[in-house]
DNA sequence: TACCGTCTTCTACACGTGTAGAAGATCCGT
DNA sequence: ACGGATCTTCTACACGTGTAGAAGACGGTA
């Protein structure tokens, strides 16, 4: 499952749900006035791209009477996880150790985040390794 | 610079470069070669998108006699940087934080990937880090 | 019931991408 | 100088993406 730049704004939109449940269906009005003025899109355009995402599978549409309503079929980690996953096939060829390496040598990483990356690793490692010398 | 899954391809061929150096200029048949019958283009599939390339500004194109020969304008490093900053943008909303979490916790990464992770910011934090306890 | 606001569907269009054929330009060997 | 191999440019086309208008359908209020 690929998004595009515009389907990724739409798919957050909707995964942040309306209320507290991200199990919330969204109408298309929900949706907009949920973007705000940031991307200034037309309600055709937002109703466009719920279109789209359910001819792809990765929303479900429902009707209440006349109005639709949508819901993410596919998680945000699942869509992450992918999104993740292509990058490393184009940009990496397939290599995740490449992808590794390039996060922690050249990356883009700022020194914080990369401080936190170390962390979070460290305190992943107190289980399942006896490598942390 | 955004590049699309074919332009990944046509200038991961370009860095591979010739020879040893990675300033070698590649003629379309050498990318061509280079590529071998992995994607089995046509010669003209592979020249439109040097051209392409050449239009965005990603190759420079030379001449000897009549046949154009490519180097990589951007790169591999930089066109890498690129696509994980979009990466995150995207499907982060900008939040590196999110990004690295993501990898170390719900990530695709095999456990070797991460002990390969882990490893490699270990030896980072040799230097320039007061946190590894 | 007539109407307005809202929602839906249909249609459109420009640009990017993947893919390549047709035809003209050029070079090397005979 | 001629011909075949090769290179170049031009053109094309289908599908995806970003963006949205036009017009029809519907539901609630006066």
């Amino acid at each position: 499952m690929r998004f595009s730049d515009a389907e990724w704004i739409v798919m957050e939109a909707l995964w942040r749900g309306g209320g507290p449940s991200s199990r919330e269906r969204s109408s298309a009005r929900d949706v907009i006035e949920r973007l705000g003025k940031q991307p200034g899109w037309a309600y055709t355009t937002v109703k466009t791209m719920l279109t789209r995402l359910v001819e792809k599978g990765a929303v479900t549409e429902e009707r209440k009477g006349n109005v639709a309503t949508y819901r993410p079929k596919v998680s945000r980690l699942a869509a992450r996880k992918s999104a993740v996953k292509s990058l490393v096939e184009r940009a990496f060829g397939g290599a995740y150790g490449a992808f590794v390496h390039h996060l922690v040598e050249g990356g883009p990483l700022s020194d914080p985040e990369r401080a936190r990356l170390r962390k979070l690793l460290a305190d992943d490692a107190q289980d399942a390794d006896g490598d942390s010398k």
